[in-house]
RNA sequence: CGGGAUGUGGCUCAGUUUGGUAGAGCGCUGCGUUCGGGACGCAGAGGCCGCAAGUUCGAAUCUUGUCAUCCCGACCA
């Protein structure tokens, strides 16, 4: 009975199988389950409360940044999906075809959009019109679907449900401004909300954005040492509305076309906060984005006063959390198990032996340390833990960060390093695609991002092709 | 799209080698006892064995086809 003990035994080990440990997750904490349709998956209450807590904390960020929502088609007829060149390159391997309404073959193919650059050019191009209009700053909420060939639940699904932004502005500057702007609420969001320490940094060439000018990323690292994408904020420079035609009378009564923008963040957020936080005993879920913050057991509730405490104390909390109290039929032993598995942050137990003390017992989630407090500063207590607790799974994944992250010169140690163990690795690079490709090849490595902040002191050559270096490159393996 | 595997109550699987009309555990329903780390008893419900042809007196089991899912690679929020 030691505190190894594993409580919950459906969930494999994390260090026996990490694919596994992540899809036992999924289906055990009720996140999702499995449509019918391959790559397709339902979300459960449970699974859709975090994504509603994700999307109203950064709806309101968006609305406070000038950002008004929108809702566009569904369907993109195959015509407009082709005018901007490299997009249609891009994207029409994968995506969806509509071919018929009814029983009539339609006159034109709809593709299932996905993405919405080009319905938003479309509806610019008709109602853009003067300098004075700028910016248009709008986003949506909405799914999209892409063909993808392989699929896990929230990492890569057919379809998947997202935030798309989509800005036009008068001037470059302004509009990568608003680029950079949106990149760093997401990293914001991604540090102070999911509690995970992230790297911000451009794509290289060969891994922006098809139809992008520029595309800026935000990496996380997993757990098992991978990279996973967290999100991505694109400047287009003009080239879109130069392919879709939106133009505008400027300042100096010319024809001038708009700097565009486009960035977005998905459900796959779910998938890393899953994989950088959970534990063999289930999910740790950051307390920002929990559905509840806390989960109220009583003990022994049949007893005279239990139920009745635990509801006040339910009340009281409710004032500053979002709680649940479990008075169901269960054991306190089952509850207890169930709420770690779906990552509840804080416990708190009531029963007789509390009531007679004026007390409760509060149970982190992270590190199951018990701690007792006075009914009378409950509430201090309880923001104490859950500051705390975030802290504390913060700095857990910022140590895996680091413990996972080293800079090397020579193509021997990066293959060496690759095959040890899985993680980031930071190396100067000489801006070729040729020698993305052999980091691939050699090392199974593809570049994760040009990280901000280290493209100074340049001094050295490309590991790949012994030429001067131009830029310093993150490599990792992704999801 | 290549390589491998698997389809049997809600879930995990046994049964297939040697054809004879389907089982277990968990879960679920009802009642009772329990309740500070996944409780227990009793009584129940639930499956034309992925689908379709074929062989046979008879198919979960053999044959052929087909569909789906999972794992490993190549491609991707």
């Amino acid at each position: 009975m030691g505190k190894e003990k594993k409580l919950v035994s459906e969930i494999t080990s994390r260090d026996v199988d990490f694919a596994q440990w992540f899809t036992d997750i999924c289906t055990k904490a009720e996140l999702i389950d499995y449509s019918t349709v391959k790559g397709f998956t339902i979300m459960r209450p449970y699974g859709q409360a975090i994504w509603e807590n994700i999307t109203k904390s950064l709806d309101d960020k968006f609305k406070k940044t000038g950002h008004e929502n929108v809702a566009m088609p569904m369907l993109i007829p195959e015509s407009l999906l082709q005018k901007e060149k490299d997009h249609v390159k891009g994207f029409a391997p994968e995506v969806a075809w509509v071919t018929h309404g009814g029983n009539e073959k339609l006159e034109e193919r709809l593709c299932i959009r996905p993405t919405s650059e080009t319905l938003f050019c479309d509806h610019w191009a008709h109602v853009l019109q003067t300098y004075r209009q700028l910016p248009m700053k709008y986003n949506q909420w909405c799914s999209v679907v892409r063909w993808e060939k392989t699929t896990r639940p929230f990492l890569r699904g057919r379809e998947f449900f997202w935030q798309e932004g989509h800005t036009i502005h008068e001037t470059p500057d302004e509009a990568k401004a608003e680029t950079l702007q949106m990149l760093d609420i997401y990293a914001d969001f991604y540090e102070k909300e999911l509690n995970m320490p992230i790297i911000k940094g451009q794509k290289t060439e060969s891994e922006k954005f098809a139809g992008a000018e520029a595309t800026y990323t935000i990496e996380a690292m997993m757990h098992d040492g991978k990279a996973l994408q967290s999100c991505t904020s694109h400047y287009f420079g003009d080239g879109f509305a130069r392919a879709y035609e939106v133009k505008f009378a400027d300042r100096n009564n010319g024809i001038s076309y708009p700097f565009q923008t486009s960035w977005g963040i998905s459900t796959r957020s779910i998938g890393a906060i899953i994989m950088s936080h959970g534990d063999d005993d289930g999910l740790i879920l950051p307390p920002a984005i929990a559905p509840f913050q806390i989960v109220i057991i009583p003990i022994a509730q049949h007893k005279e006063g239990v139920l009745e405490k635990a509801a006040e104390l339910k009340t009281r909390l409710e004032s500053a959390y979002r709680v649940k109290l479990d008075d169901s039929d269960n054991s306190a032993g089952w509850k207890f198990s169930q709420y770690e598995m779906k990552g509840v942050p804080v416990r708190l137990e009531i029963g007789p032996k509390d009531i007679e003390n004026n007390q409760c017992v509060l149970v982190r989630r992270d590190n199951r340390e018990k701690i007792v407090v006075s009914l009378d500063n409950l509430l201090a207590e309880v923001a104490k833990v859950l500051e705390d607790l975030q802290r504390s799974i913060y700095q857990n994944a910022k140590a895996n960060l680091d413990a996972r992250t080293q800079s090397l010169n020579t193509m021997e140690e990066i293959i060496a390093a690759s095959q040890a163990k899985d993680g980031f690795i930071k190396t100067l690079w000489c801006g070729s695609e040729e020698c993305e490709k052999q980091m691939k090849e050699q090392a199974g490595l593809s570049s994760r991002c040009m990280p901000f902040g280290e493209q100074d002191n340049l001094e050295g050559v490309c590991p790949v092709c012994g030429k001067k270096a131009s830029h310093r490159v993150i490599w990792g393996k992704a999801y």
